[in-house]
DNA sequence: GCCAACGTTGGC
DNA sequence: GCCAACGTTGGC
């Protein structure tokens, strides 16, 4: 099983909106960026845990975990004339743009990009690197340990200091 | 709104 | 295949 981080900018799609979906399971749709759609197309599995991420907004940060709910297959949105993401050069035949349905585990507090920044054993997540701009970027399994079991914990001093 | 960073496009 | 121009991302 692997970890990843995936944004979403929560006026577009957020994770309460994922949390009111059906089944609280959406499709990624949207990505066109060819690194990211291949780690959906290629290196995602069903059962991968997900940092759902909130970019462009107020508080920039990590606002819940879901999972990988299905397999890359192509998103429909390419074909859509009247949708934003419509890719005139994408055919049915030959699609260019994939995603993977995400399913919400659950919704944490957020923990806002500063503080991620703030932690030596984060130093090195790919979403933290200058000039980072995909959307979708692999976890190691020792950040999303550190981020589960110290950021998450509730009785942490880092959890509890922001849930009083 | 600014702007650094970086991906994409297209002329040559 | 080079590379300048342009577009996008995303924090601030």
């Amino acid at each position: 099983m692997r970890y990843w981080l995936m944004k979403s900018e929560p006026d577009e799609f957020s994770i309460d909106d994922l949390a009111r979906a059906a089944r609280q399971t959406a499709p990624w749709f949207g990505v066109r960026n060819y690194q990211s759609r291949n780690f959906m197309r290629d290196e995602m599995h069903p059962g991968d845990r997900v940092f759902f991420y909130h970019s462009s907004c107020a508080e920039p940060g990590i606002a819940g975990i879901a999972e990988v709910a299905s397999q890359a297959y192509p998103d429909a949105t390419q074909f859509d004339r009247r949708s934003p993401y419509f890719d005139p050069k994408a055919t049915r035949e030959a699609p260019r743009w994939f995603n993977v349905d995400v399913k919400l585990v659950r919704r944490t507090r957020v923990i806002g990009l500063a503080e991620l920044r703030r932690h030596a054993g984060l130093a090195a997540m790919r979403v933290l690197a200058r000039g980072n701009r995909l959307s979708i970027t692999p976890v190691e399994r020792e950040e999303w340990a550190f981020i589960t079991r110290t950021l998450l914990r509730p009785d942490s001093p880092a959890g509890a200091a922001r849930k009083a």
